[in-house]
DNA sequence: GTCTATAGTATGATAGAC
DNA sequence: GTCTATCATACTATAGAC
């Protein structure tokens, strides 16, 4: 991890897998696929990596380490509620726009690999992003910013479900910007499309 | 169609067959699965249908036939513009109810599907749908009963996406019913979180 | 309507040469 | 670091007996 022999060249086979993974499904994604589309031949991808759930791991846990950093910076931070709410969403629509196919890797294949016993620490960041979102919603409704007749786990639902899902139409360099679509959702979410 | 020789164990078996693709995906799914949990071998299976291709094709079309008529009926209606909304998104919910199979394989394989020739209608079916959200949402804006600074592009996918991918977690049976997390959505969708 | 048996293909992974 | 060659397995689908 820290003093790889080569880095760059795994790190590129990683970036043309997490492409592929991202595009088709990782089941749907052969190792023959990802050695073509890196010019090698299928055999030859077993000198960088001990097996194709071998790469996803790679590729899905150093992504959740980076995003989940960001989101304690945004529970360590004394902004108040409505803010951090915002930062969250910000965030969230950011690893969209810059690690598009980790998240999409994520949403997509995520209840599979769930199944096996390495990747259980997906599980372990599922619970860690709910825990997130439930805090800054709890203390939006404790600071009588939000709504106290919410159904905090719905909301809390529709909020992830709505963010996360994004990654299957968005497309980076689009015609609207992450942060343009970040902020629109933040509109619909706090104030509704109802008039008035 | 109209008058097949053995109607019920035809039908039992694409149940099955939709349990098992909902829960696996249709790819991760295999013709010995549906055959085991059918009770028969695998090449039993290919005296009622030709190919998986033709199972998962019989369960979306069936269901796809019923959930647009449902939508046809709405915008046939007289109802006032917040009316409409308020029931497409509960005909919706209400699909994630019944045809909760049908509902899964669509949100996770139609993107599978849709290279396939004989599943075009299937894009043609999200064309339909984006065309029935639209409809509701314009007319929404023109009667003033909803906002007009919104992306309405945008506003649909957020619409689209949030209620169909509650087939991701939504259980028939759980601890809240199908209308009262419609009602819920709708409070949030249409007056937002924010107090006030 | 289901079974036996199997064809033909694709898959993840390995061993050893270069 | 990549190639050649291949193993063992799993898949969809078919042919014909019962």
């Amino acid at each position: 991890m820290t003093a790889e022999p080569t880095p760059t060249r795994r790190e590129e086979l990683l970036r043309i897998a997490a492409r592929l993974f991202a595009e088709k499904g990782f089941r749907n994604t052969t190792v023959r696929d990802i050695a073509d589309a890196a010019g090698i031949l299928s055999g030859s991808l077993y000198h960088h990596f001990d097996s194709k759930e071998s790469m996803v791991d790679e590729i899905l846990s150093t992504f959740q380490e980076e995003l989940f950093g960001q989101y304690d910076e945004i529970l360590a931070s004394d902004d108040d509620p409505r803010a951090r709410l915002e930062r969250a969403v910000l965030v969230s629509f950011d690893a969209i726009d810059r690690h598009h196919d980790e998240v999409a890797i994520f949403q997509n294949d995520a209840a599979y690999l769930l199944t096996f016993d390495r990747f259980a620490y997906l599980g372990e960041r599922n619970r860690q992003s709910r825990e997130v979102w439930m805090t800054l919603l709890r203390s939006g409704v404790d600071a009588g910013v939000l709504r106290d007749d919410l159904d905090l786990e719905l909301t809390y639902r529709f909020i992830r479900d709505t963010v996360w899902v994004a990654v299957s139409w968005y497309r980076p360099g689009g015609r609207r910007t992450h942060t343009e679509i970040a902020q629109q959702y933040l509109s619909i979410l706090l104030e509704g499309i109802e008039r008035g």
